[in-house]
DNA sequence: TTGTAGGCGTTATCAG
DNA sequence: CTGATAACGCCTACAA
């Protein structure tokens, strides 16, 4: 690189003043059209690229919103694996249909959904994992550069995050916690986790039915289970006390959890089992057909998210789909709102769903439109 | 919020100079322990948060590697869907599997990629989509608030690339072009698609096969397409000149392919049907799944990239795994060397492949390992 | 329409 | 170990 020019430079060889430079980018129309022109061929002449640190310092705002999410990869596995080596092409019979990437799409669209509403409003958006040692600097990295935040559940740890939020607008994509003071931007989790159990119990004549829960501290998880043990209460079913397995929202995890149930005969007087999410119910669904129970004849399983992989799954993923693209855009939304009304009360979003009946609950005659 | 705090607010507080409260940030190792004591209190007590634009401005680097990529979702489309209405909860029976979300599983593991390298050099990463009139904007602003560039083939003109990269350093994921200066990160696509033609050709016999060819302007895609024709001509195979089809690389495309393919009568006397992309594979796919045609029993069908739906579709997809999340790590370590090592020869490194066999080409006795 | 000048909040160098 | 004090590159009244 040479050395990078700044409006001293584009001012002094186009014989203007860094005002005029400055105002050719942010308010061309109130250049001079013949001075314009001269700008322009400067700009391009030296390969001048504003800056944004610079503009940044001067405007007070970075035009960044920063993204927060959480990783389940694991740290240490990455550090280990080897960015090279290996044949050039390797061959093989792939006859193993569960792999787990490791990616998670829930996050992935969601992510996809604040780029977008970014976008729309003319800004970038900055994303930041906090994993390792580190994770406090990384968050606080995050916050010292961007304009407002948009926070996964569980992504930052509370002192944190209380402290970020005293400088920026904070939004935190998940159901509200007890006294929690941030704007929050959800899905309708509660409502759909009824609708789905109703539609076991009432239209497929399931009666036993267990959870299987997500992490211990997801509120989303939470919410999924209460909406659960409700439906159930209101049919007059059994109502379980907690969820019959927890995992890790992991595809491994699921597959671990359906292992483990099969190994202890948890599953041989049950009708059905309702997972927390997709990931896992595909894992739990992954170990059940391997052995050799059939889903739905034998057990329902459903599932919760709708990510395009319980869409091609075998059997097809009956599951509650969240507009997770929506979830980002809206809390974006939220987040550019706020910092032009700072003052006003924390309001919590709640985004409807949609409860897709596909095949692993059973066939559907015609039981909904 | 409150009027932000700066370094001289806590300094004054602390009773120490804005100097050290720079260190405490820094280098903490280098304030006394009773010090930095003091100086923590009054951070904690002013929710205090370094602004990265003061410091990248005065330190000349942003610790953000930027991370450029195309989008295939319809600009319009997002400015006309409502981000909100409709009932809390819908619930409707799901019975076609064909959804396209328009989500790119590639793009994200990349992505994915770059921020796991960028993290373990305590860097973040900045996203940003160049769509729309103000394309331009939105690459020249990223740039000027990075230290250096990763971008995917066909995300930015070459203009513009050439542009910036004066200024810092930009690594291309995808394939060099013809006198292209840039770095380059990409996979074995040439190696790959020869070894999975010559699986097509050598064990299962395959003779009439045709390629459903990507975007013009994809140098992958082309890369690919090579690949095949070099298989087929070493086989002694009819070459064919150009693609039978081309399209977008995503599913709905594909299944807008196979729809024409079917009704143009194209496929009526073919073995297999080859294509540049996993999602325009399984696009295809989902046409001849609905128009009766059995894969692989009539028809073989193969895809490139190894996402994770071409894993539970069915039948479940042979394709070449690329690896995603390595493209992206590789490229943002890429860009970290050359922030060092400015002067040295562009390289390109190609990472390796994995030709996975599955069910859409045919059964596998025990052809490989 | 254009120029002048005073910040913006850090880092880094150099004394002490 | 700590404190002054220049940069750093741009924005934005205010003046001309």
């Amino acid at each position: 690189m040479e050395k990078t020019p700044t409006v001293y430079d584009v001012a002094e060889m186009a014989g203007v003043s860094i005002a005029t430079v400055s105002r050719y980018f942010r308010n061309p129309a109130a250049v001079r059209e013949t001075t314009r022109e001269r700008v322009r061929e400067v700009v391009r002449e030296l390969g001048y690229v504003p800056s944004g640190s610079a503009r940044g310092l001067a405007a007070r705002r970075t035009g960044t919103i920063g993204v927060c999410f959480p990783s389940f990869d694991d740290v240490a596995q990455i550090d280990a694996r080897r960015l090279e080596g290996g044949p050039p092409v390797q061959v093989r019979v792939d006859a193993d249909a569960h792999v787990d990437t490791g990616s998670d799409l829930y996050i992935a669209e969601v992510v996809r959904g604040t780029e977008i509403e970014a976008w729309r409003h003319g800004f970038a958006v900055m994303i930041a994992v906090p994993r390792g040692a580190a994770a406090h600097n990384v968050v606080e990295g995050l916050a010292g550069r961007v304009d407002g935040l948009v926070t996964l559940a569980r992504a930052i740890d509370a002192d944190q995050l209380a402290h970020i939020a005293r400088r920026l607008p904070v939004v935190v994509v998940a159901g509200p916690r007890e006294g929690d003071v941030y704007d929050h931007v959800t899905a309708n989790n509660h409502g759909g986790m009824v609708a789905l159990t109703d539609h076991l119990i009432d239209d497929h004549r399931l009666t036993r039915l267990e959870f299987v829960g997500g992490p211990e501290d997801s509120p989303d998880a939470q919410t999924r289970f209460e909406g659960f043990t409700e439906a159930m209460l209101l049919a007059g079913l059994g109502v379980p006390e907690r969820p019959i397995a927890r995992c890790d929202f992991t595809r491994a995890g699921g597959r671990e959890t359906g292992r483990r149930l099969l190994a202890e005969g948890l599953l041989d007087d049950l009708d059905g089992l309702v997972c927390a999410n997709d990931q896992s119910a595909l894992g739990v669904l992954d170990e059940l057909t391997a052995a050799g129970v059939r889903v739905p004849q034998d057990l329902a399983v459903t599932g919760f998210d709708g990510i395009e992989a319980s869409n091609v799954a075998t059997p097809r993923l009956t599951t509650v789909r969240q507009p997770m693209v929506e979830l980002g855009r809206l809390a974006v939304a939220q987040v550019l709102h706020r910092l032009n009304e700072p003052m006003t009360e924390p309001t919590t979003r709640v985004l409807p769903v949609e409860v897709l009946l596909r095949d692993s609950c059973g066939p559907h005659a015609g039981d909904v439109a």
